[in-house]
This record gives C-alpha cells, sequence and structure tokens, in this order.
DNA sequence: CACCGTCGTCGAAGCGCTTCGAAAGTCGCG
DNA sequence: CGCGACTTTCGAAGCGCTTCGACGACGGTG
C-alpha cells in the first residue's frame, strides 16, 4: 500500500504538504494541491486508517449495539442496522456491530479502547441496563428509541403518542367510535420494550380524552385470532381497529375479522401504527402510520456526529413526528401521504 | 483514558514490560507480571485500538459486506451478521458493517486503508461482482455462499445439494414417490442467487438419478397457493413436498394443501429444506434441514481468522453436511436430529 | 531601503503501542 | 574463580499520520 511518503516523493513535495493538501486545513497553492492529488490517485493512496486513527484522534468509526431478544424482530434489527450504517456513512463514519451479551462489554471496550468515536442504541427497553452504561460513560452516545430515565442521554424516535392520537383522530374523522387496539405480546411489554409501552398509554390516553371505551388486545403466539375475539367481547360494535403489533398478526387480522363476519374497511376501518413492515401486500393493504428506520437513524446518527465532530451538546429528546400513508383500509380511496403532529 | 505509561509508571517497570506482561508474547517473572496485571486493572487500562492497530499493523477488525437487494429476507441477513459478529468476537475480533452501494467500494476502502484485517461476504450471487474484486484485491476474504466460479476464493455453504438429497431420500424412504419442489420466485432464481439455483438443480438431479418425476413450482407474491396448485396439476397423487422457498410461502403451505384436501403428513409428507426460518410455531410443524446461520458463519469465521491470524491458504470451497430435523411431518413422531452427507 | 505582514511550504514532534536488540543479573560447571 | 547460557527487564526505533511552529520569498508601506 501507498503511504504519504510515497505520495509526497512522488509529487514532489513535503509530507505535511500532502497532508495539508488532502485534508484541506491549510491553504495550498492550487497548483501544488493538483499536484498532490494527481499523484495520491496516481497511486491508489488512501490513508492508513489507524495511523490517522491515531494521530487525528478520532476513529471515523460508529459503535451500534443491537442485542438480540428472542422476541426480537430480526427484519426491524436489520433495516435500522443497514439505516445507521448508511446514514454514518454520509458523515464519513463506518459502523461496528455490536451484540448479544457483547452489548454492555462491548460498549464499555469501544469507548474505552477508542475504537469508536460515538455509540447508536437500538433496540432500547424501558429499562435498559445501557441508559446507566451511557449516563456513567459520558461517550457520545445517541438512543434510537425512548427509555423510562432519559436524564442525561440523547434519545431519537417517533413520537409514538402523536402516531397513537393521529390513528385515534383518523378513525373518529372517519365516523368510528369504536375502537379497539391489537398491541404486542405480554412478553414483549413485560420486557418493557419501550415503544410498544408508549403507544399502548398514549393509545388509551387519547381514547379517554375522547371519551372512548377502547379496548386492548395482547396476541399470544403471533395469531390474530383470539385477539380479535377478545376486542370483539368487549366491544361487540367494534368500527375502527388500531394495530401495533407484529406482522405475523397484522397479516391475518382480515382472516381474522372474516371469520366474525367483519369485513374491512366496510365494518370495521384498520390502522397500522408505529410498525416496520409494509402493508401493501396484505389482502387488504392497511392504511399506515409507519415507524420510519430511514428517518429516524438518519436524525439519530445526525445528532451524533454534531456532537462528535462539532461537540455540541444535543438535546435529549427528539421526536419525529408521525406520517400517514393512505392505502384504503379506513375510507376505500386511492393512497396518499400526509403529516401528523 | 489510561495509557500504557500510567500503566508502567504505576507497576514500577518499563512500558515494554507491561506489553509484554499484557500480550504474553515473552516470558515476564510471574510476580512482576501480576504487579502489572494489577496495576492494569486498577487504573481500568486497555490500550487505544488505534495506536495497538497501527504498531501491530492489526486492525482487529473483519469488514462484514451485506448488500440489499429488493427481494433480500432481512430478518435471515440479520441472524448472519449477528452470527459472524459473534464467531469474530471469540476470536478477538469486531466487525464493520458494509452495505448497499457501499459494498463494493467499501470493500475496496477498508482494504486499501487497512481498516480490516479481513472480509465476510455474505449474500452471495452466483454473478456476484465481489467475487471478481476479491480476486483482485487479494486480501483475505472469505464467501458465505458459492459464485458460479469459485477460482481463487475460499467459500462456505451448506452443502445445498446434499441437503436436496437427503430431503428426496428421506421421503423416498418412507415411501414416498411422487415429490414436487416449491422453490424460490423467479425473480430471486434470475437474479441467481446462488443456493436457491444448486438447491433447485441438486434436486432435479437427484430426482433424476432415482427416475423420479419431480415438478418444481417458483411462487409469486410470496403466496403458496397458485404454487401448491401448479405442483398438483401436474402430480396429481403428489405425495411429497420439499420446500425450499420463504417463510410466507413455508407456513401457508398446509392451508394450501388443505384447500385441495390434503393433509399433512397423511397425505402428503413436508421437508423444509436449505431454510433459515423456525417451522416449529406452524399449524403443522414440518421436518427441517436448516440452513444453519451459525454453523456456516463460525466455520466462515474461523477459516478466516486462520488465514490473517496464522497467515494459512485454506481449501477453495468447504460445503457444510446437511441436519435433519424430525418434527412429524413426513412420519408422525418425535423430534429428532440425524446428520445426512 | 528597512520593515512587516502574508502566503506557501517544510521539519519535527508526538499520538500509544509493539518489538527488536541488548544490558544486567543469576546460576552452574569446569 | 571465570565463563557461557539463560532469565528478566529495559531502551529505543518505528508504525503512518496530523499539526504546530517556523522559515523563506514576496510585495506593499513608511
Amino acid at each position: 500500500m501507498a503511504t504519504i511518503q510515497d505520495v509526497a516523493r512522488e509529487a514532489g513535495v513535503s509530507i505535511s504538504t500532502v497532508s495539508y493538501a488532502l485534508s484541506g486545513k491549510r491553504s495550498i497553492k492550487p497548483s501544488t494541491r493538483d499536484r498532490v492529488l494527481d499523484a495520491a490517485s496516481r497511486l491508489g493512496y488512501l490513508p492508513h486508517a489507524s495511523a490517522r486513527m491515531l494521530a487525528a484522534n478520532r476513529s471515523q468509526i460508529f459503535a451500534v449495539t443491537a442485542p438480540l431478544h428472542t422476541d426480537t424482530d430480526h427484519s426491524a434489527h436489520m433495516v435500522f442496522a443497514m439505516e445507521v450504517t448508511k446514514a454514518a456513512r454520509t458523515h464519513g463514519y463506518d459502523t461496528l456491530l455490536l451484540v448479544d451479551d457483547d452489548v454492555s462489554e462491548g460498549m464499555r471496550r469501544s469507548a474505552a479502547s477508542s475504537l469508536a468515536d460515538g455509540i447508536v442504541v437500538l433496540d432500547v427497553d424501558a429499562h435498559d441496563p445501557r441508559a446507566d452504561l451511557a449516563r456513567s460513560m459520558t461517550y457520545p452516545t445517541v438512543f434510537i428509541g425512548i427509555p423510562a430515565d432519559t436524564t442525561g442521554l440523547v434519545c431519537v424516535d417517533l413520537d409514538f403518542e402523536a402516531a397513537a392520537r393521529l390513528a385515534i383522530d383518523t378513525l373518529v374523522s372517519a365516523g368510528r367510535q369504536r375502537i379497539g387496539l391489537v398491541s404486542h405480546p405480554l412478553e414483549t411489554m413485560q420486557r418493557e420494550s419501550n415503544f410498544p409501552l408508549r403507544f399502548r398509554d398514549g393509545f388509551a390516553a387519547h381514547a379517554a380524552e375522547l371519551g372512548l371505551e377502547a379496548p386492548v388486545a395482547y396476541p399470544v403466539e403471533h395469531r390474530a385470532h383470539e385477539a380479535v375475539a377478545q376486542l370483539l367481547a368487549a366491544q361487540p360494535d367494534l368500527d375502527g381497529l388500531v394495530l401495533n403489533t407484529s406482522v405475523d398478526v397484522a397479516s391475518s387480522v382480515t382472516a381474522a375479522l372474516a371469520e366474525h363476519g367483519r369485513s374491512v374497511p366496510q365494518d370495521v376501518a384498520v390502522i397500522a401504527a408505529g410498525v416496520t413492515f409494509s402493508t401493501e401486500r396484505f389482502a387488504v393493504p392497511f392504511d399506515t402510520i409507519p415507524l420510519d428506520a430511514r428517518a429516524s437513524c438518519s436524525v439519530a446518527v445526525d445528532i451524533l456526529a454534531r456532537i462528535v465532530d462539532d461537540n455540541l451538546t444535543a438535546p435529549e429528546t427528539t421526536l419525529i413526528p408521525p406520517t400517514y400513508i393512505t392505502r384504503g383500509s379506513v375510507s376505500p380511496t386511492g393512497a396518499a401521504v400526509t403529516t401528523g403532529t
């Protein structure tokens, strides 16, 4: 591999001139700069990563901690990891993947050894141990997801409360007042994975505000059948259904409703809210308030890059406003996208 | 952060003694070593990653290239990336995630800048551009998956041909001679994603060897219905079914068969082969010849670590023998695991 | 004409570690 | 008692880069 030495020799200048010509941190006569650039590309020069890291005290690497719980949706997980990686690249950073039991130890290790310049935390639980860890480390860290105690942390996430409100308001505007929620399995709720809780609580709160009785069902083993039956038992005239649940459950909701003689959207209007999957290929494509991985990740990484590069401090919590995608499961119209608050 | 200097001072020895005490590359008097180890842990010392990289000319990082195609199974993808990461950790390596358009450029970049010590290539197509790239780079690289031309490459994968044979032989032993295959969508086959092709070809070849007529169906839009109908049209007495397909299709095969009045395993015995998902939660759990991500990744990473650490050369292709898991969809018995060839 | 500010470039220090060669100390044997 | 062989530790070079301070050349000003 060519070193900066080789480039300097080839261009007939000193090492420092090459460095400045390439980094642009001092002005270099245009003609010299061109000679250097030429030489560099002729030699296929790329700075040695570790040498640069050592001298600049920057690794240009972000660590991503992504634990795998048994009830983790791997597919959503991957999308988030990918989106973080892509966003990081636009800022000149690569991403290191930290998994599993490696997660807390990995966070500590990559910080203590200056392996990473910052950390992105995915799949955050309400009482995530990584929250305390981040507080104690004072290392640039951004959470995608919101733990119970956000003191001293920087968090980014979809505004699930607003998403729940938007879902309810949309149904109400469509004349649906008897609304139910299919949530996540109790297993997930008990782990206090943060967003299912926030969505459900936001849902319950807004329903109460509007004076609506709004039952909630927690599916078992990813089956929609019993969940739908429960809701119908609690609310026999059910005419609006909000889904904040797994793809398995959502995809069989239409069938489950059909078993009870209800069709979508005529009898029951359905909105999938705060979900990562697409409903496009469903038998009846559902209106969606997506949990947009790209948006969250790009905002989170922007913030992290700003903290590291410009060492600014960031606001504690950034909520991303929900977006509404119409696919005809509330009122049968063409697809459209609008933004809520 | 504490440096090796601090540890040396604290332990009252020289820097090099600390280095040797920690690395074990030269013998150090036990009492001194203990003093050093004490000092290090007292100071919470962890070597500065970039300094170590620069001096040792090793980054202890593997790059993982994982492109996302539109028909990519994100879930399987994630599992592979995670398993590579876990396996890498057991060898003291971290993993850098390379995605998307970044993939070829990322491979080149992480090699040319010595960012990574080696590269793991995931989701390999038959005519994957990364194969040529790897050949031209002469950088330690292992493919998980097998491209059409493996000359000069190191590849690891499940032995799909053997898996297909094992599936057929198992069905035949169970007295099923009228066998069909549900494969992947034509979209995937046309991209020449390597393993669906290898499985199908292995299936067809072994069926021909046994003198069996064995139709193949390619599902559309992840629906089992038409695929099953096609097979029944081609083979009205279908009594054995091999699934090398997506989880969406596989999970609705039982229902699709039921529509034609066939039950599993009484009328049709079913084996899911070369798949990453678990069939445990299916209505009828299928016998499985799994594409074991952990096995492939761990073998691949072992090889890569051996190439990098001990600079050995590796055999071109390592095929992982298939494993058979009984769940009662061929003959109704308890679960069991056996190994084929 | 002496002086000063600017521009463009260079030399050298230093980032924190690994590793080579050698020094100092210890022991046993002739 | 002296010498070689071994053990244990140290010093210093060097990995490839960034960055600070400084120097020479140049042109404008008093």
